[in-house]
DNA sequence: TGACGAGGCTAACGCTGTTAGCTACCCTGG
DNA sequence: CCAGGGTAGCTAACAGCGTTAGCCTCGTCA
């Protein structure tokens, strides 16, 4: 293992063979045409089976769309990883940032579905979510400065997804100023 | 109009009695049954009509909810204009980030339904959003860095609804280390 | 008095996630 | 070699969703 090499994800949860085409196909779905489309029938229609099979290989729709969360968590924690391995302490936020939101803006629909609402835990792949979530303790050095960063970080990718912000507002200078305010910062 | 006071919300739209009274039951609803609980036939027990007449005062369900946004937003925008008002830099951030989270925490399915999705703007009131975002502006002066504190304000209070922080996390501390990250630093 | 809009109603449509029950295949034990 | 059982498909159906069509009954006003 080199020294710019980063801590990989916890293992994933095995998937047989129709599962995985089942999850590939609802993530395919939900980024081409939107939360609306991601229906068990359009799913079942996808795949090449009708939807009641699907309840063959998961419990039910929340599986499936869990499912999606973990691989949508698996991404993005390798992206922020990997922006801030080997980074020097102010390089690292305002390169975490920039991993974030390009990998939220790529996957809009997907990213909106991992983070819109509550997590089912206990059914998650154990660690995965501290595995995601550390590079912001990486870049911060900083308990609370991390949970800050990173509330900072969701706020302008939902806000940008959803097109809350003015039309004309100019988000880049809006992403530079939070990264200043958290470079400049000592942890209180 | 005393020195203390702050500008009034845009008027809000006139609303029938009936309206009024759908309104109302679907908050009511909405707060104390969750998002799920809000359906039209269960919004038409609770005024005393069948689903299908809340047609005759309201579009659709997206009508109904549209409404509950705009007073989420007058009771935001007021509180926060409160908190701002007469309050030195230093402080008005300080007091923006409290009264944002406790209106947010007083009403979280609203607060949710009313930031989670985006909005059909041309048929808000008019002025109502940037009036309800103006405090942000007065508190930091420049608005990019309103913009960034608003996402920040925002990222904590949803990912704290939906309770992604780790279990034991000290929030407190967490919105203190955000709020000292915007006081300390100049625009950009 | 007659017309008409407002606001209620029932019935129904197409969609959703999900369940029950049936069937065909394959693999394994006797 | 055959019986049993699990795997994975199917159709039919259910309850609930938002919504529409069409009807009826008031109150108002010319």
């Amino acid at each position: 293992m080199s020294a710019a090499s980063h801590p990989a994800p916890p293992p994933a949860t095995v998937r047989s063979p129709r599962a995985a085409q089942v999850v590939e196909a609802a993530r395919q779905l939900l980024e081409s045409k939107g939360p609306d489309a991601l229906t068990m029938r359009r799913l079942g229609d996808v795949v090449g089976i009708r939807a009641p099979s699907i309840y063959k290989h998961f419990p039910g729709k929340p599986a499936v769309e869990l499912a999606m969360i973990e691989d949508a968590m698996v991404e993005l924690g390798t992206a922020l990883h990997r922006a801030v391995v080997g980074a020097t302490r102010g390089e690292a936020v305002a390169a975490l940032l920039v991993a974030y939101r390009a990998t939220a803006v790529a996957h809009p629909n997907l990213y909106r579905l991992a983070t819109s609402a509550g997590l089912p835990r206990q059914d998650m792949a154990e660690g995965l979510e501290d595995w995601a979530g550390e590079p912001f303790y990486l870049a911060t050095g900083d308990p609370h400065q991390a949970q800050a960063l990173w509330a900072f970080a969701h706020g302008m990718v939902i806000l940008e997804l959803d097109h809350r912000f003015l039309p004309d507002s100019d988000l880049d200078r809006t992403w530079a100023a939070g990264a200043a305010a958290f470079v400049t910062t000592v942890p209180v």
